[in-house]
DNA sequence: AGTCATTGTCACGAGCCTGTAATATAAGCT
DNA sequence: AGCTTATATTACAGGCTCGTGACAATGACT
């Protein structure tokens, strides 16, 4: 039960308050100031999530996890720890491939929460396969990849994050706000009605191959995935 | 549904504007200025989620939070108002188990949103599959769908909602004021007799299956649902 | 610098919902 | 029956929701 929990800061201050938080979670922990040694860690020991800080001199944080996503060479979790308000900036983090991410000030409740939720998350689906499908439809998460009759589909970030998330929770409505903190993350704010507009271009892409009957409308709730028509 | 939220503010001008915004939004508000009061809210009252502004004179909004996780007796969630300027090295990552943070100035929407979030992680959504039903009719609130003899049947948000109440509550009788006490919702003004109406258009919707004759007309009283004939 | 992809937001319009009033019908009572 | 009250039905106007195209901002890439 017990994960070993990798922190990636610079900042010594840091590094030892979230040590000792973690610690007294139970936790093994290591710590890294920088990403050279991030990496050394990552491959001697069996890391199963990684607190990487944003800023970071040299390599930053963002660079880090998309080469460790690029090469896929190692199965671990990534939490990115920033402290900008930006949230394009968080946004690019998810498309780069962190599980979640957490802005500071932040407190060790919702550290550990998230935490949780995310090994939680990698328990389940590294033991079940990568591959989800329905209908024509299927998804690779680890090729991040979209085929419809054995076909290529390119979709855009945002687009293949919101298919997956319906994909995966077939004949259930959501609505709007849940979309948003499924999809885009509950820390992003963004319009009710961008889910709107992500939904069409998402019909607009599937429509070629007949797909974009699968997502319906459900008025004044939202929208739900589904392979048996209205 | 609408959740009771505290404003603890020294600052009338902003316990104001905020308790507008949320009322609007349907909460319910109470406000305090200092931390004093705002424990006797506490006390008095069941208070979902409590604002809270990081600066107030004599017992600071940090202060307050952290005793109110010490003790440990209210299960209140914490979103701390902070001003940019509180934003230092010492502040970042101090834990005094607030659920999230938001810094002034704020949008409604925004906060409204970050409210939202708190509340759902509170309460632990539990997506049990609601499934109700009776006779040929069954609904699942999970998929928003309604079907009588596996056909889809397609109703309209009210007719949805009402539909659903009455089925959850067979052979009883409601009158109309309770029926839009409990599917129109409590802050909601409309004519008794608009019941009438929703319930003639939920019999014609009703009527191709043979399934109009579940709602009965109880005369003097309300309406019932219920599966043997009058 | 320039091009392209992505994404969040807005504005507009079509169509669906919905509350209400007006009218018709039914039920109860003397 | 005749009167009174309660409910059913219809029509309608305003409001709301959703789909859609346009646009600006941002960042990646050349």
């Amino acid at each position: 039960m017990s994960a070993h929990i990798l922190i990636v800061d610079d900042e010594a201050a840091i590094r030892d308050m979230v040590r000792m938080a973690l610690e007294i979670e139970g936790y093994q922990v290591s710590d890294a100031s920088n990403a050279h040694q991030a990496l050394k860690l990552l491959e001697q020991n069996d890391i199963d999530l990684m607190l990487l800080d944003w800023m970071m001199p040299g390599v930053s944080g963002i660079d880090f996890a998309s080469r460790i996503r690029r090469e896929g060479n190692h199965q671990v979790g990534i939490i990115m720890v920033t402290a900008k308000d930006d949230e394009n900036d968080l946004i690019r983090g998810l498309d780069v491939g962190a599980d979640d991410y957490i802005r500071k000030p932040f407190s060790t409740k919702e550290l550990i929460s998230r935490m949780n939720a995310v090994l939680r998350r990698l328990s389940n689906d590294s033991s079940a396969n990568d591959v989800v499908s329905a209908g024509k439809i299927t998804i690779d998460t680890n090729q991040h990849r979209v085929l419809i009759d054995s076909k290529n589909v390119d979709l855009s970030p945002t687009e293949f994050r919101l298919l997956h998330f319906l994909l995966s929770h077939p004949d259930r409505v959501f609505g709007r706000d849940q979309l948003l903190d499924n999809v885009w993350g509950d820390q992003v704010y963004v319009e009710d009605r961008t889910v709107d507009v992500h939904i069409r271009r998402l019909r607009k892409v599937l429509k070629p191959y007949e797909c974009d009957e699968y997502i319906n409308t459900v008025r004044g709730v939202g929208y739900r995935f589904s392979l048996q028509p209205t």
